[in-house]
DNA sequence: CGGTAAACGAGACGGTACGTCCCGTCTTCGT
DNA sequence: ACGAAGACGGGACGTACCGTCTCGTTTACCG
């Protein structure tokens, strides 16, 4: 029985991607989205067009890469006994994470180009579903210990946390502050009763 | 003393305002943003590309005209008298608004040039702003009619409900339905006591 | 008996129309003839677009008729009883005219816009045919006088004249001076025997 | 001792390169000059406008080319062994092949962009100067053969000749037939004694 | 160790939208 | 009615990116 043969040639370069990534990452930091081209960045990287394209299918999906990438040191679910403490905990540093001035425009140009690219969009939602799950299993743990009422609307709570976050951060009318954290934290345990 | 003339030459067409305005809310409507060139709305509008260019800066600033002219024929303030129903009226109404098949596409492609152009981003918020004022107005009224505290958080209140709203929008991970608006109102009222 | 009205109305402003033309010649000499446009005539003179179209067909229509109006103060035809010193009287002052940095450019831009513009072309043809007659006149004088053969080739040497005068004039590959203008009357000399 | 790499990164496409000369020449014989515009000789070309850019600075810089790709195919210069003769079918062959009803138009269209362009005036003034150096080469070796005296003015009978074609075709006021060419060549020799 | 195949940096390619410029016409108000 | 001012519909310009396609070179496996 022949084995078929499983891969020939060279593979692929791993200091290509990375060099690639973090070109992207200081590309869209520093520069209107528009202004940062697949040129640009291949040219910042070192780094062919055709290196760009062979890997990715646009420049977003590589800032998307980048940015999974660095989210690998996730932000940990806290777990203290009480569900005000644990709110205003994952609420606070949520807030803290998504507006520093490194991350905040990444986040907006992810946003912006998913109503444009369906496959952003899908991208987008299974990075952002995974912090909702997480916050979700917070607030779920407040009900099975009893703190909360069965029929707490877990969702919409969920909602309004990371409504409020996205909503300050892409319309810039509103802080994304400890204070604002602790602010919305109250407002919706005075909700859940 | 001598009077200067205030202005000389042909004044602007109204009629090339009117057409402009409907090809482009025509075009954005049945194509992808990036697809709706200038030369196309200009085409369509049976008008020069200068002309576009003298009174607009880019397509999206015609397209936001477009909709602040429409939003002129404003959802009105509901005021029955009681804070619950005025609230419940008014999400109500801007969520069936902002859910139907014509505008939401549209409001979509707004919020996510506003990321790429300050202009835009500018122009957007004041769009906003004037719908954030009509809601802190009927939470004010329920304060000065004595059915809230006089330290009821009207500022947070109506962030939530436009979060909500544009959040569900942007991710497409929520209704807009009457229902959900219902569900909405009914926790912020909680909220507020 | 009442009198028709032969003409109503503001008549032609004759200042309008020096100053469109003197702004013509100022800005042909001093810029590159597509950088001189109807817009730039109109501002540099003080008038309105539409009153240079009203009147003129074109931008080198109005450079004609400014030019035209230079000609009256005309080069006189010499008549000193010699065809030799007559012709080259003639030749030097042509070169010399043709050489002047202030009309050189104007007549080089004449010629250019003649091979696109027929209209040009034909006006061009008529103020050069106006030279060639002059300066076939002092050849064939030569001939009544019986210092030329009657078979002398008027035409050819008129031709001769000019075409090198333009030639110069346009491919810049030879001089226009007093010297060159003598050794080309000598060598027609030597030609018509 | 390390050789530097010269050139990486795909080489010019000659095909291009041909197609778009072809295309320029079909254009221009066919259509006025300010109608041939740079994006149809592409589209005619099948070839992008940024690759016309890339390689010429105007679409008269490419009719130049293939003008002077065309004369590669190079009036041969004559050598009969006597300069009456090699002249006379030198300046034949020249003014017929100016007045062809194909390349005239081609020719005045170049003239008339190099009053405006000096990049053309430099341009058609080593295509032109080629040819004079070849007629300059006839006349010289009628006076190494001793036919011509060594004072023989060779530089202003070359610029006779190409004056009166330049001339006749500029300013359509005379032939370029055979005839014409038989009695220039006549009255030059005349002039050379 | 020599052959073969894929990935690499570089950059030209066909294509398309951009925003600017000028054309010649039309409109407004004032003389 | 004429004149200055200037907006209009139209259309070519030259630039910037897109994503694809050669180039010649480098790397890695496989016989």
């Amino acid at each position: 029985m022949s084995q078929q043969r499983l891969h020939t040639g060279r593979r692929r370069n791993e200091e290509a991607r990375q060099a690639t990534l973090a070109a992207a990452l200081r590309l869209f930091a520093e520069r209107r989205p528009d202004e940062v081209t697949v040129a640009a960045i291949a040219a910042e990287a070192g780094v062919g067009k055709q290196t760009i394209y062979r890997w990715w299918p646009s420049k977003y999906a590589i800032l998307l890469e980048a940015m999974t990438d660095l989210g690998q040191s996730e932000v940990p679910v806290p777990d203290t006994g009480s569900v005000a403490a644990d709110l205003t905990e994952f609420v606070t540093a949520t807030f803290a994470g998504a507006r520093s001035a490194r991350v905040a425009p990444l986040l907006r140009v992810l946003v912006s180009e998913a109503q444009r690219d369906t496959g952003i969009h899908t991208m987008l939602r299974e990075f952002t579903d995974r912090r909702r799950e997480a916050l979700g299993a917070v607030v779920r743990r407040g009900v099975s210990r009893g703190e909360l009422t069965p029929d707490a609307p877990v969702g919409l709570v969920v909602d309004q946390v990371f409504a409020v976050l996205w909503y300050r951060l892409l319309f810039d009318n509103g802080p994304l502050s400890d204070t604002a954290a602790r602010q919305l934290t109250d407002a919706l345990l005075k909700q859940l009763g």
